[in-house]
DNA sequence: CTGGATCCGCAGAGATACTG
DNA sequence: CAGTATCTCTGCGGATCCAG
């Protein structure tokens, strides 16, 4: 078949899960979140610390979503003050893994795309 | 050093491209976009109806952030009816083999994904 | 065919204050 | 320390109509 029957209906909707991932990972705060917790147990207020700009409300939500996305565990130690240690799962260290390949291409591109985006504002702005 | 001193501020500010990259990748389309494109010059047609759900508005505005990013190239062909191809950059092709490995991640963990998030709704919710 | 322009609703996200 | 509760604002994204 030619290319002009690409398929990517698969891709969009519910079947395939490509889309459910970035669900996951896109939004502002969350592979942040995966990144920071990546090193090991951290605590809430570590986290709050190390992702500078989140607020409460979102890092708390955010926790949630991957706690219940089944990549963060949530360990509460019964004590005073109390304390709450946020773990990747397997399956989290291994999206994680994956994560790297873009911050790698981000680290590698990211003063091209800067420029292409000067250039493409340069030419169609002013 | 402990693991008390995690530096996530260098991912979550400026400094550190990876928050962005995510801001490209982002968003419900830009994906799809994406990866539609990696087989060869495609068409705002052929786009419009492989993407399911997308619509005109959203395509043409993640195209043209894509374009401004670099990472699209947009051909016009002078002809009657217009015809105009979107094509990957040399960059863009390098940023879908990364996410090659997010959509493995997906394939293999999907179901995974859904039990746990179905057992965490039986435990809180009922 | 390939868009641009406009209106509008909704979810994401910030600020702030309160609690076990 | 680790959240929860509101309240609000912004921008994404859908629908629709217009245009080269």
């Amino acid at each position: 078949m030619s290319r002009s029957h690409i398929d990517v209906s698969a891709l969009a909707s519910e079947a395939c899960p490509v889309s459910e991932v970035l669900d996951h990972v896109s939004g502002k705060w969350s592979i942040g979140i995966l990144v920071a917790a990546a090193q090991g147990p951290v605590r809430f207020t570590e986290l709050e610390r190390s992702i500078k700009g989140i607020s409460r409300r979102m890092l708390t939500l955010k926790l949630r979503k991957l706690e219940r996305d089944g990549l963060l565990v949530r360990t509460v130690h019964p004590v005073v003050p109390p304390k709450v240690e946020y773990t990747l799962t397997e399956m989290a260290r291994e999206l994680h893994e994956s994560l790297l390949g873009l911050t790698d291409w981000a680290k590698r591109h990211g003063t091209t795309v800067a420029a292409a985006q000067a250039a493409y504002d340069r030419e169609h702005n002013r």
